[in-house]
DNA sequence: AATGAATGAGGATTCATTCAT
DNA sequence: TATGAATGAATCCTCATTCAT
């Protein structure tokens, strides 16, 4: 995996994202902090990347491709679909700046910035669009859950994946947003959250 | 309405959410190109404005203002709730760009940019919080659809108003990525979200 | 004629002919550096400039329209061919650091540099090209010589135009190399060379 | 000859000529492109060389060495006076770009920069001066001619060596500006710049 | 009140040079 | 001896903000 990233690509990734992490405006990032963290010299990071951008939006990419991996191994874990969406809401919970990451970079998708270009172009890279890779976790744990039934229409399948990938998002910002606050409320909403889903997919699935 | 704001004011708001719509990326509007569509001195615009900040932030909370409150006229003239969902999703559909103004802004609340901040102040002071229009205008459609019926707990409240809330801002953010191309696919998608939120309602009103 | 130009561009432009003057390299010359001389601020500079290069190549030409305006005037003032020419090659002598200038904008003529590209476009403007400022002042001289006689063929007349522009811009590259020291030095070389040109040019003129 | 050079300094000096003569800005040039061109590593150069500016001061100075050896060995296989001058001029048309790199050489003499100082080191070290080189084949050519005859003054001597070198050289300047295209302007010209040189000559040494 | 010329702090980027291998 | 990855000083240019008119 890591093979692919040199060191100083991945301390400059790490820099970005750290520096994130503490409060840091992306848009007000400057390359003498990135590399000052990153704790390599301002020119090298030139020798690995075109500019500042660059640097930036690979930081998200490849921190979301990690995100992704690891929740998706997460979830493989899990045996039923209940749990596995308690585990996505969970990991949320619990790595609020990490998934913070995740909802910058899919921010940054529909902004017109120059680092929107960047990503679209990374995704375009590893054939994947938009909020794909979500979706793609999504498709993967309904063709999971599908096992043995019958496929629902491709309009139905599209429709539970933006159903979940909505909630599971939303909620996400919210607890950003300093939402629910109290430890019972996450789990409330956790709860009614998940059983929504549920239940959505079993009317889906079956509706003839 | 209008009264609250000065003209030039306006014209600034005006300035930005245009060149916004035309494809301007927000973090790199400079002040020079907002007063030069606005037709106003640079000068000026610091009579009105304590710096670029504050210019860029009241324009887009301006056109939410402005955005939200039509919108909330439109579903008053609609009778059913399934109506009034429908008119949502196909104003949304309809008016792409305006639409993207309103994400950006719910983007913005989650950045760390300054801009936020000022969002955030902005709507502290109409003692509103994070995507609450947004939520004020589906606590009001759900709140007339309950009219004689039992009121549900508050933690229900609250996952009803995440749950329609996410599917219709999501799908959203779906049709400005470019999905959902072809007339019929956006009915199709429209008609499931519109029913499986209507069923949702009901399933929760009716858990007693 | 100094209407044409703004009060903050000549201050540019002499700022940048005065440091040269001192012995700056003008290929090391720093926006910093012109701008304090100047006596502005360096963002102001960019209110007239769209850049670096811009600013020196034009205070080049700048200083070369002035220079050239000035000799012409002067050669104006003198009866006899002789004393024309010798009135360019005592000036030469006198104003060696002005004269430097001019050598300097002939020779970035024939760089590869962007400054180059710069006084070529700017000549073109004009409609002169390459040495062509000289050598109409050179063929002026000559048409006033010619009066009442025969006009040479033009391959004739842009012979004596080579020979006399060589003789005067070599004489003034010597000059500044540190050649003729001594004032009997020059002024032997001038005599020879003014005697030179005039013989050349009787002759010329007296092939039939 | 070469055997003063060592392999990886030629390959340097053929370096930094081509380049120039594919059109590069010598005050653009980076070490980077010079030792790519050479072929060899980056900090070989600096085994050789104490900086950039060595390299291509010594650059310049080689190949004006190389040009003027064998020019000096091409006259010297000539006649008379006018088949010699005849043959300067000619090699000056028939390789516009060698030519243009002596050309480069001197105008880098009256620069302000830092090569201008490594070039009159250079010289100093082969006790040489200034335009010394060209006027040493010109003296030669000259003591040739006189052989038998009376030597003029030194003022003579020099006066002649500045008409001659002063015509030759302009004459190249505006080869390169692209005056004189057609093939027929360039032999008149050339025949007129030679008769001019000969007459000249006589006229001089006939005087007593 | 309205203006826009003037400003200079700030930041991205380049590239000559070094030095560990 | 040969190398090229790493460095950071140096410099151009942008643009938010001010203030004299």
């Amino acid at each position: 995996m890591n093979k692919d990233y040199l060191p100083k690509e991945i301390a400059i990734y790490q820099a970005v994202i750290e520096l994130f992490e503490e409060g840091a405006d992306i848009n007000n990032l400057t390359v003498s902090e990135i590399t000052a963290r990153a704790g390599i010299g301002k020119g090298t990071a030139y020798e690995y990347f075109s500019g500042k951008e660059e640097m930036i939006a690979k930081a998200f990419f490849y921190n979301g491709e990690m995100f992704c991996r690891q929740l998706y191994e997460g979830i493989c874990n899990e045996k039923t679909l209940y749990d596995k969406i308690n585990f996505v809401l969970l990991t949320m919970e619990q790595q609020v700046p990490r998934a913070n990451c995740i909802f910058r970079l899919i921010h940054m998708l529909s902004d017109n910035s120059s680092l929107s270009s960047w990503i679209k172009e990374l995704l375009r890279k590893k054939n994947l669009f938009g909020e794909a890779p979500a979706e793609d976790v999504i498709r993967k744990v309904l063709n999971d859950e599908l096992n043995g039934r019958d496929m629902p229409s491709e309009e139905k399948m599209a429709y539970l994946v933006l159903s979940i990938y909505s909630k599971v998002f939303c909620y996400g910002m919210m607890l950003k947003g300093g939402r629910f606050e109290q430890t019972e409320q996450k789990e409330t909403m956790r709860k009614l959250l998940n059983m929504g889903i549920c239940r959505e997919i079993e009317e889906i699935l079956s509706m003839q």
